[in-house]
DNA sequence: CGTTGACTTCACCGATCAGTATAGCTAGCG
DNA sequence: CGCTAGCTATACTGATCGGTGAAGTCAACG
Protein backbone atom coordinates (compact mmCIF):
# COMPACT_ATOMS: atom_id res chain seq x y z
CA UNK A 1 0.00 0.00 0.00
CA UNK A 2 2.71 2.75 -0.89
CA UNK A 3 0.19 4.39 -3.26
CA UNK A 4 -1.66 7.32 -1.78
CA UNK A 5 -5.51 6.68 -0.91
CA UNK A 6 -7.73 8.95 -2.10
CA UNK A 7 -9.22 8.66 1.15
CA UNK A 8 -12.80 8.20 -0.60
CA UNK A 9 -12.64 11.21 -2.39
CA UNK A 10 -14.08 11.59 -5.78
CA UNK A 11 -11.49 12.04 -8.95
CA UNK A 12 -12.39 15.93 -8.97
CA UNK A 13 -11.66 16.05 -5.01
CA UNK A 14 -7.88 14.73 -5.53
CA UNK A 15 -7.33 17.08 -8.36
CA UNK A 16 -8.62 19.94 -5.95
CA UNK A 17 -6.28 18.60 -3.75
CA UNK A 18 -2.97 18.37 -5.56
CA UNK A 19 -3.56 22.10 -7.08
CA UNK A 20 -3.90 23.10 -3.37
CA UNK A 21 -0.65 21.19 -2.85
CA UNK A 22 1.42 23.16 -5.57
CA UNK A 23 -0.17 26.54 -5.05
CA UNK A 24 -0.52 26.79 -1.43
CA UNK A 25 3.29 25.62 -0.58
CA UNK A 26 4.51 28.22 -3.59
CA UNK A 27 3.03 31.10 -2.31
CA UNK A 28 1.54 30.88 1.09
CA UNK A 29 -2.08 29.76 2.44
CA UNK A 30 -3.76 33.06 2.80
CA UNK A 31 -1.93 34.17 -0.76
CA UNK A 32 -4.14 32.16 -2.75
CA UNK A 33 -7.80 32.62 -3.32
CA UNK A 34 -10.17 29.46 -3.62
CA UNK A 35 -10.94 30.60 -7.19
CA UNK A 36 -6.96 30.12 -8.33
CA UNK A 37 -7.11 26.63 -6.78
CA UNK A 38 -9.92 25.51 -8.99
CA UNK A 39 -8.64 27.29 -11.77
CA UNK A 40 -5.39 25.29 -11.75
CA UNK A 41 -7.26 21.98 -10.83
CA UNK A 42 -9.49 22.51 -14.00
CA UNK A 43 -12.32 22.36 -11.48
CA UNK A 44 -15.06 24.85 -10.90
CA UNK A 45 -15.34 26.59 -7.45
CA UNK A 46 -18.72 25.18 -7.26
CA UNK A 47 -17.17 21.50 -6.97
CA UNK A 48 -14.40 22.45 -4.51
CA UNK A 49 -17.35 23.85 -1.63
CA UNK A 50 -19.00 20.97 -2.85
CA UNK A 51 -16.01 18.51 -1.74
CA UNK A 52 -14.55 20.26 1.26
CA UNK A 53 -17.23 22.59 2.15
CA UNK A 54 -15.06 25.69 3.00
CA UNK A 55 -10.90 26.75 2.33
CA UNK A 56 -10.55 25.92 6.49
CA UNK A 57 -11.42 22.47 6.05
CA UNK A 58 -9.45 22.09 2.74
CA UNK A 59 -6.09 23.73 3.98
CA UNK A 60 -6.65 20.68 6.63
CA UNK A 61 -7.41 17.89 4.37
CA UNK A 62 -3.88 19.46 2.15
CA UNK A 63 -1.79 19.22 5.39
CA UNK A 64 -3.05 15.80 6.06
CA UNK A 65 -2.94 14.47 2.66
CA UNK A 66 0.93 16.26 2.61
CA UNK A 67 1.41 14.22 5.65
CA UNK A 68 0.43 10.78 4.36
CA UNK A 69 2.54 11.37 1.29
CA UNK A 70 5.67 12.52 3.20
CA UNK A 71 5.37 9.93 5.79
CA UNK A 72 5.21 7.05 3.26
CA UNK A 73 8.22 8.42 1.54
CA UNK A 74 9.96 8.90 4.66
CA UNK A 75 9.54 5.03 5.86
CA UNK A 76 10.56 3.70 2.60
CA UNK A 77 14.06 5.44 2.80
CA UNK A 78 14.22 4.70 6.32
CA UNK A 79 12.89 1.20 6.23
CA UNK A 80 15.34 0.19 3.27
CA UNK A 81 18.53 2.37 4.79
CA UNK A 82 22.13 0.20 5.70
CA UNK A 83 23.61 1.91 9.15
CA UNK A 84 22.08 4.41 11.39
CA UNK A 85 18.40 4.75 10.68
CA UNK A 86 17.96 8.04 11.68
CA UNK A 87 20.51 9.54 9.50
CA UNK A 88 18.44 8.04 7.10
CA UNK A 89 15.90 10.53 8.40
CA UNK A 90 17.74 13.29 7.75
CA UNK A 91 18.65 11.85 4.30
CA UNK A 92 14.77 11.57 3.86
CA UNK A 93 14.52 15.31 4.54
CA UNK A 94 17.69 16.60 2.77
CA UNK A 95 16.22 14.92 -0.61
CA UNK A 96 12.94 16.69 0.08
CA UNK A 97 14.53 20.13 0.61
CA UNK A 98 16.58 19.20 -3.04
CA UNK A 99 13.20 19.77 -4.78
CA UNK A 100 11.20 22.01 -2.27
CA UNK A 101 12.45 25.54 -2.32
CA UNK A 102 9.94 27.37 -0.24
CA UNK A 103 10.77 25.51 3.48
CA UNK A 104 8.83 23.13 5.46
CA UNK A 105 5.53 23.12 4.57
CA UNK A 106 4.02 21.98 8.08
CA UNK A 107 6.10 25.06 9.13
CA UNK A 108 4.71 27.46 6.89
CA UNK A 109 1.52 26.88 7.47
CA UNK A 110 1.82 27.18 11.46
CA UNK A 111 3.56 30.24 11.04
CA UNK A 112 0.14 31.80 8.98
CA UNK A 113 -3.24 30.25 10.85
CA UNK A 114 -4.24 31.23 14.30
CA UNK A 115 -7.19 30.91 16.56
CA UNK A 116 -7.64 27.12 16.66
CA UNK A 117 -7.44 26.83 12.68
CA UNK A 118 -8.17 23.16 11.90
CA UNK A 119 -4.94 22.81 10.26
CA UNK A 120 -2.96 23.33 13.29
CA UNK A 121 -4.06 20.13 15.18
CA UNK A 122 -2.46 18.51 11.62
CA UNK A 123 0.52 19.95 11.72
CA UNK A 124 0.86 19.41 15.64
CA UNK A 125 0.44 16.27 15.42
CA UNK A 126 2.60 15.86 12.54
CA UNK A 127 5.04 17.26 13.98
CA UNK A 128 4.90 15.18 17.29
CA UNK A 129 5.07 11.90 14.63
CA UNK A 130 7.99 13.02 13.68
CA UNK A 131 9.52 13.25 16.77
CA UNK A 132 8.31 9.98 18.46
CA UNK A 133 9.73 8.52 15.34
CA UNK A 134 13.21 9.98 15.71
CA UNK A 135 12.61 8.78 19.43
CA UNK A 136 11.86 5.54 18.47
CA UNK A 137 14.74 5.37 15.48
CA UNK A 138 17.54 6.38 18.51
CA UNK A 139 15.89 3.66 20.86
CA UNK A 140 16.98 1.25 18.38
CA UNK A 141 20.53 2.11 18.73
CA UNK A 142 21.77 3.17 21.81
CA UNK A 143 21.27 1.87 25.25
CA UNK A 144 18.08 2.62 26.80
CA UNK A 145 19.25 5.49 29.26
CA UNK A 146 19.40 8.38 27.99
CA UNK A 147 17.76 7.64 24.86
CA UNK A 148 14.98 10.16 25.48
CA UNK A 149 17.28 12.67 25.70
CA UNK A 150 19.46 11.81 23.11
CA UNK A 151 16.14 11.70 21.12
CA UNK A 152 14.90 15.31 21.81
CA UNK A 153 18.18 16.56 21.07
CA UNK A 154 17.93 15.18 17.65
CA UNK A 155 15.32 16.22 17.26
CA UNK A 156 15.59 19.35 17.68
CA UNK A 157 18.65 19.50 15.58
CA UNK A 158 16.86 18.57 12.70
CA UNK A 159 13.73 21.21 13.24
CA UNK A 160 16.86 23.86 13.91
CA UNK A 161 17.84 22.62 10.34
CA UNK A 162 14.34 22.46 8.68
CA UNK A 163 13.36 26.03 10.16
CA UNK A 164 16.18 27.59 8.15
CA UNK A 165 15.42 25.82 4.28
CA UNK A 166 12.77 29.33 3.86
CA UNK A 167 15.28 31.00 5.06
CA UNK A 168 18.41 30.23 3.75
CA UNK A 169 19.67 29.17 0.38
CA UNK A 170 21.16 25.71 0.16
CA UNK A 171 20.75 23.37 2.54
CA UNK A 172 24.14 23.78 4.77
CA UNK A 173 22.29 24.14 7.80
CA UNK A 174 20.45 21.03 7.68
CA UNK A 175 23.51 18.71 6.24
CA UNK A 176 25.59 20.93 9.61
CA UNK A 177 22.56 18.96 11.60
CA UNK A 178 22.99 15.84 10.09
CA UNK A 179 26.64 15.80 10.75
CA UNK A 180 26.16 16.65 14.43
CA UNK A 181 23.61 14.14 15.02
CA UNK A 182 25.89 11.68 13.59
CA UNK A 183 28.51 12.75 15.69
CA UNK A 184 25.73 12.02 18.92
CA UNK A 185 25.10 9.06 18.08
CA UNK A 186 28.09 7.83 17.47
CA UNK A 187 29.53 8.75 21.23
CA UNK A 188 25.80 7.52 22.85
CA UNK A 189 26.89 3.79 21.02
CA UNK A 190 30.66 4.19 22.01
CA UNK B 1 21.16 54.26 23.67
CA UNK B 2 18.61 51.88 25.31
CA UNK B 3 16.03 53.64 24.12
CA UNK B 4 14.66 53.08 20.42
CA UNK B 5 15.56 55.39 17.74
CA UNK B 6 12.26 56.29 16.13
CA UNK B 7 14.94 56.45 12.93
CA UNK B 8 13.89 59.83 11.73
CA UNK B 9 10.53 58.75 11.43
CA UNK B 10 7.56 61.11 12.39
CA UNK B 11 5.24 60.65 15.70
CA UNK B 12 2.40 59.43 13.45
CA UNK B 13 5.00 56.69 11.57
CA UNK B 14 5.81 55.73 15.00
CA UNK B 15 2.26 54.54 16.12
CA UNK B 16 1.84 52.95 12.68
CA UNK B 17 4.61 50.86 13.08
CA UNK B 18 3.59 49.86 16.74
CA UNK B 19 0.10 48.96 15.58
CA UNK B 20 1.81 47.30 12.38
CA UNK B 21 3.72 45.19 15.40
CA UNK B 22 0.99 44.43 17.29
CA UNK B 23 -1.48 43.18 14.30
CA UNK B 24 0.96 41.29 11.79
CA UNK B 25 2.23 39.31 14.95
CA UNK B 26 -0.87 38.47 16.24
CA UNK B 27 -2.93 38.14 13.39
CA UNK B 28 -0.40 37.70 10.37
CA UNK B 29 1.30 39.57 7.73
CA UNK B 30 -1.39 38.61 4.98
CA UNK B 31 -4.55 38.35 6.96
CA UNK B 32 -3.71 42.02 8.10
CA UNK B 33 -5.00 44.97 5.83
CA UNK B 34 -3.83 48.46 5.58
CA UNK B 35 -6.67 50.03 6.80
CA UNK B 36 -6.90 48.07 10.08
CA UNK B 37 -3.67 49.21 10.74
CA UNK B 38 -4.50 52.60 10.60
CA UNK B 39 -7.64 52.44 12.69
CA UNK B 40 -5.18 50.38 15.21
CA UNK B 41 -2.80 53.28 15.24
CA UNK B 42 -5.57 56.20 15.25
CA UNK B 43 -4.31 56.82 11.70
CA UNK B 44 -5.37 57.43 8.75
CA UNK B 45 -4.84 55.34 5.32
CA UNK B 46 -3.43 58.28 3.79
CA UNK B 47 -0.65 59.05 6.36
CA UNK B 48 0.33 55.40 6.73
CA UNK B 49 1.09 55.90 2.94
CA UNK B 50 2.61 58.94 2.78
CA UNK B 51 5.31 57.53 5.55
CA UNK B 52 5.91 54.14 4.28
CA UNK B 53 4.78 54.25 0.76
CA UNK B 54 3.06 50.69 0.33
CA UNK B 55 2.51 47.61 2.54
CA UNK B 56 5.88 45.78 1.36
CA UNK B 57 7.58 48.57 2.65
CA UNK B 58 6.00 48.55 5.82
CA UNK B 59 6.55 45.48 6.68
CA UNK B 60 10.00 45.40 5.96
CA UNK B 61 10.11 48.26 8.57
CA UNK B 62 7.99 46.38 10.67
CA UNK B 63 10.74 43.83 10.97
CA UNK B 64 13.65 45.97 11.32
CA UNK B 65 12.14 47.90 14.06
CA UNK B 66 11.49 44.73 15.77
CA UNK B 67 14.70 43.55 15.24
CA UNK B 68 16.47 46.73 17.14
CA UNK B 69 13.97 46.50 19.94
CA UNK B 70 14.37 42.44 19.92
CA UNK B 71 18.42 43.09 20.21
CA UNK B 72 18.74 45.52 21.94
CA UNK B 73 17.00 43.74 25.39
CA UNK B 74 18.68 40.70 24.07
CA UNK B 75 21.94 42.72 24.61
CA UNK B 76 21.74 44.12 27.57
CA UNK B 77 19.99 40.61 29.30
CA UNK B 78 23.45 38.89 28.16
CA UNK B 79 26.13 41.19 28.76
CA UNK B 80 24.67 41.68 32.47
CA UNK B 81 24.59 38.02 33.17
CA UNK B 82 26.64 35.53 34.92
CA UNK B 83 27.78 32.58 34.04
CA UNK B 84 27.82 31.27 30.34
CA UNK B 85 27.08 33.85 28.35
CA UNK B 86 25.56 31.48 25.48
CA UNK B 87 23.15 30.22 27.82
CA UNK B 88 21.58 33.95 28.85
CA UNK B 89 20.80 34.01 24.97
CA UNK B 90 18.69 30.83 25.84
CA UNK B 91 17.18 33.06 28.94
CA UNK B 92 16.49 35.63 26.73
CA UNK B 93 14.05 33.75 24.27
CA UNK B 94 12.66 31.87 27.35
CA UNK B 95 11.63 35.14 28.74
CA UNK B 96 10.46 36.62 25.15
CA UNK B 97 8.32 33.04 25.03
CA UNK B 98 6.63 34.01 28.15
CA UNK B 99 4.74 36.52 26.37
CA UNK B 100 4.47 35.98 23.45
CA UNK B 101 2.74 33.22 22.12
CA UNK B 102 2.48 33.14 18.15
CA UNK B 103 6.09 32.02 17.65
CA UNK B 104 9.13 33.77 16.64
CA UNK B 105 8.19 36.66 14.15
CA UNK B 106 10.73 36.54 11.84
CA UNK B 107 10.29 33.25 11.59
CA UNK B 108 6.65 33.76 11.09
CA UNK B 109 7.16 36.41 8.62
CA UNK B 110 10.01 34.26 6.65
CA UNK B 111 6.37 31.66 6.03
CA UNK B 112 4.69 34.00 4.53
CA UNK B 113 6.62 35.97 2.19
CA UNK B 114 7.71 35.10 -1.50
CA UNK B 115 9.38 35.65 -4.29
CA UNK B 116 11.99 38.50 -3.07
CA UNK B 117 10.14 40.55 -0.78
CA UNK B 118 11.69 43.83 1.04
CA UNK B 119 11.14 41.67 4.33
CA UNK B 120 13.08 38.84 3.34
CA UNK B 121 16.32 40.17 3.37
CA UNK B 122 15.70 41.84 6.75
CA UNK B 123 14.21 38.27 8.32
CA UNK B 124 17.89 36.71 6.82
CA UNK B 125 20.09 39.19 8.22
CA UNK B 126 18.33 38.91 11.72
CA UNK B 127 18.90 35.14 11.73
CA UNK B 128 22.49 35.55 10.55
CA UNK B 129 23.33 38.16 13.41
CA UNK B 130 21.92 35.80 15.84
CA UNK B 131 23.73 32.49 14.65
CA UNK B 132 26.89 34.93 14.84
CA UNK B 133 26.41 36.24 18.33
CA UNK B 134 26.30 32.66 19.35
CA UNK B 135 29.53 31.88 17.75
CA UNK B 136 30.92 34.47 19.18
CA UNK B 137 29.67 34.01 23.14
CA UNK B 138 30.73 30.24 22.16
CA UNK B 139 33.93 31.53 21.50
CA UNK B 140 35.00 33.74 24.08
CA UNK B 141 34.25 30.32 26.35
CA UNK B 142 35.76 27.55 24.89
CA UNK B 143 38.76 26.66 23.29
CA UNK B 144 39.24 27.98 19.88
CA UNK B 145 39.41 24.37 17.89
CA UNK B 146 35.94 23.12 17.49
CA UNK B 147 34.09 26.76 18.61
CA UNK B 148 33.16 26.73 15.21
CA UNK B 149 31.39 23.94 14.93
CA UNK B 150 29.92 24.00 18.78
CA UNK B 151 28.36 27.49 18.02
CA UNK B 152 26.49 26.06 14.76
CA UNK B 153 25.35 22.83 16.82
CA UNK B 154 24.02 25.77 19.80
CA UNK B 155 22.54 27.72 17.03
CA UNK B 156 20.28 24.98 15.61
CA UNK B 157 19.53 23.38 18.90
CA UNK B 158 17.98 27.18 19.94
CA UNK B 159 16.78 27.33 16.11
CA UNK B 160 14.44 24.31 16.80
CA UNK B 161 13.09 25.16 20.32
CA UNK B 162 12.11 28.66 19.04
CA UNK B 163 10.52 27.28 15.73
CA UNK B 164 8.18 25.29 17.97
CA UNK B 165 6.68 28.27 20.00
CA UNK B 166 4.25 28.75 17.82
CA UNK B 167 3.37 24.78 17.44
CA UNK B 168 3.24 23.56 20.71
CA UNK B 169 1.74 25.84 24.01
CA UNK B 170 4.72 26.12 26.37
CA UNK B 171 8.48 25.90 26.37
CA UNK B 172 9.52 22.88 26.73
CA UNK B 173 11.46 22.24 23.74
CA UNK B 174 13.21 25.82 24.04
CA UNK B 175 14.01 24.58 27.54
CA UNK B 176 14.89 21.31 26.68
CA UNK B 177 17.32 22.95 24.28
CA UNK B 178 18.95 25.27 26.44
CA UNK B 179 19.18 22.39 29.01
CA UNK B 180 21.22 20.30 25.85
CA UNK B 181 23.42 23.17 25.42
CA UNK B 182 24.37 23.68 28.71
CA UNK B 183 25.78 20.09 28.70
CA UNK B 184 27.56 20.90 25.96
CA UNK B 185 28.91 23.93 26.64
CA UNK B 186 30.65 22.18 29.93
CA UNK B 187 31.75 19.23 27.94
CA UNK B 188 33.77 21.50 25.68
CA UNK B 189 34.83 23.50 28.86
CA UNK B 190 36.05 20.48 29.91
C1' DC C 1 -36.67 3.90 -17.30
C1' DG C 2 -35.60 6.71 -13.39
C1' DT C 3 -32.45 7.98 -9.91
C1' DT C 4 -28.28 9.37 -8.14
C1' DG C 5 -23.82 11.57 -8.00
C1' DA C 6 -20.11 14.15 -10.06
C1' DC C 7 -19.46 18.02 -12.25
C1' DT C 8 -20.29 22.60 -15.11
C1' DT C 9 -21.95 27.26 -15.93
C1' DC C 10 -22.64 31.55 -14.38
C1' DA C 11 -24.53 35.06 -11.96
C1' DC C 12 -24.47 36.90 -7.58
C1' DC C 13 -23.57 38.27 -2.44
C1' DG C 14 -21.38 41.68 0.89
C1' DA C 15 -16.88 42.47 2.33
C1' DT C 16 -12.35 43.56 1.88
C1' DC C 17 -8.04 44.25 -0.64
C1' DA C 18 -3.95 47.76 -1.82
C1' DG C 19 -3.62 52.13 -3.27
C1' DT C 20 -5.01 57.08 -4.95
C1' DA C 21 -7.33 61.82 -5.39
C1' DT C 22 -8.74 66.01 -3.57
C1' DA C 23 -9.33 69.17 -0.17
C1' DG C 24 -8.68 71.13 4.28
C1' DC C 25 -6.96 71.67 9.03
C1' DT C 26 -3.39 73.09 12.43
C1' DA C 27 1.02 74.24 14.58
C1' DG C 28 5.77 75.69 14.16
C1' DC C 29 8.88 78.57 11.97
C1' DG C 30 11.11 82.11 9.05
C1' DC D 1 2.42 87.15 7.22
C1' DG D 2 3.10 83.11 4.47
C1' DC D 3 5.12 78.71 3.97
C1' DT D 4 5.65 74.03 5.16
C1' DA D 5 5.02 69.63 7.51
C1' DG D 6 2.07 66.44 9.66
C1' DC D 7 -2.14 64.92 9.63
C1' DT D 8 -7.52 64.40 8.90
C1' DA D 9 -11.63 63.41 6.18
C1' DT D 10 -13.88 61.23 2.67
C1' DA D 11 -14.71 59.35 -1.46
C1' DC D 12 -13.13 56.51 -4.94
C1' DT D 13 -10.72 52.89 -8.08
C1' DG D 14 -10.69 48.05 -9.93
C1' DA D 15 -9.74 43.74 -8.19
C1' DT D 16 -10.29 40.03 -5.31
C1' DC D 17 -11.93 37.74 -1.17
C1' DG D 18 -14.77 33.41 0.69
C1' DG D 19 -19.03 31.54 -0.23
C1' DT D 20 -23.93 30.63 -2.33
C1' DG D 21 -28.05 29.74 -5.55
C1' DA D 22 -30.13 27.70 -9.36
C1' DA D 23 -30.23 25.21 -13.35
C1' DG D 24 -28.32 21.89 -16.30
C1' DT D 25 -25.13 18.07 -18.45
C1' DC D 26 -23.58 13.47 -18.40
C1' DA D 27 -22.50 8.68 -17.18
C1' DA D 28 -23.15 4.82 -14.15
C1' DC D 29 -26.30 1.91 -11.94
C1' DG D 30 -30.64 -0.32 -10.30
Amino acid sequence: MTETSTGGLTPGGVRILEASGRLFYARGIHAVGVEAIAAEAGMTKRTLYDRFGSKEALVAAYLRRHHEQWWARMRERVDSAPGPKVLALFDAYLAAAEESHYGCPFLNAAAELRNGHLGLRVVADHKRQVREEVCRLIEAEVSAQGAAQLGEHVFLLLEGGIAHRGIDTGVDHLRAARTLAERLVADAVR
